[in-house]
DNA sequence: GTAATCACTACTAATTTAATAGAATTAGTA
DNA sequence: TACTAATTCTATTAAATTAGTAGTGATTAC
């Protein structure tokens, strides 16, 4: 029950623009550099956050991509969903036609409401909470290097 | 970030055997059937959750499987857990060395956060409330023949 | 001793994951 | 207009995971 590297990139992506917001789009190339992370590969990320109106990009040179709204606005919950897809822990939750046993089944009842805690958690932890958690987390890390 | 089938079934396993809790082993073939789940898939959920010490098996005619403790005692995180392995939602919040960014990434910390609430979540189910809510919801379906 | 049952191991087809690669499109600017 | 920097789109692929199937061996009740 692992959350898969889209979701996990994403979080991280959307973090390096809500660093950067109000300083203007933010190249790709640098939130690759910044997270170590295929440029490529967040190129193929940043198509379902603009689907879902998260952020907004612009072509050409000077382009980039910015968030959408401010990070406060913006929650953890909207990131994951948008390259990952619904959140629920088994499919038959969102799609009941592919199991018969769906009017029977309890326990399709219990994963049920266990997705919904969980959305609700994601839900309820925005952008901005995650800059915050980054930022005092920065403060208080030991330098990497000795004077 | 679904559940695999090995949790879901292993789940409706422990739910048949929970049923016929104090009746003495319960044949593998008879779940099997009961749930429409492949019995020699079956077979290889019981391994792990006879490890866990969640059920016990006797072989030779008259065999099968039964819980090893009651239905009360035992919770749906142990039995996700045993057949699942650990319930983190990343890799890196149990094995911190498979990523050099671990001390300074927050989203790791969220990630972890957000692990041990759905953990707490499952301990908080027990097979016996799995139990009466099957028993609640059978009683309320409508038969599915007409007299 | 034989039938019933669990126990163990090996194999496999299909799907998903995690990328890589490259061409097409758009926009700013000299 | 031509050039360059950037996003956008589509195809391909190697590796891993999933969801089983298959068969053999070990144990026990009768």
């Amino acid at each position: 029950m692992r959350l898969s590297t889209k979701g996990r990139y994403a979080a991280r992506l959307m973090l390096e623009l809500a660093l950067h917001y109000g300083k203007g789009p933010m190249l790709l190339r640098d939130v690759a550099e910044r997270e170590e992370i295929s440029e490529k590969y967040l190129g193929q990320l940043v198509a379902p956050l603009k689907a879902a109106g998260l952020i907004s990009s612009s072509r050409g040179a000077h382009g980039g991509y910015a968030l959408a709204n401010a990070p406060k606005d913006i929650s953890l919950c909207e990131i994951v969903q948008a390259v990952e897809g619904n959140l629920a822990l088994v499919e038959c939750v969102h799609s009941p036609k592919i199991c018969s046993r769906v009017n029977s089944c309890v326990t399709r009842d219990i994963w049920g409401r266990l997705s919904e805690r969980l959305t609700e958690e994601l839900e309820s932890i925005s952008l901005q909470d995650i800059v915050y958690q980054h930022r005092r987390k920065q403060s208080a890390q030991p330098l990497t290097y000795t004077i």
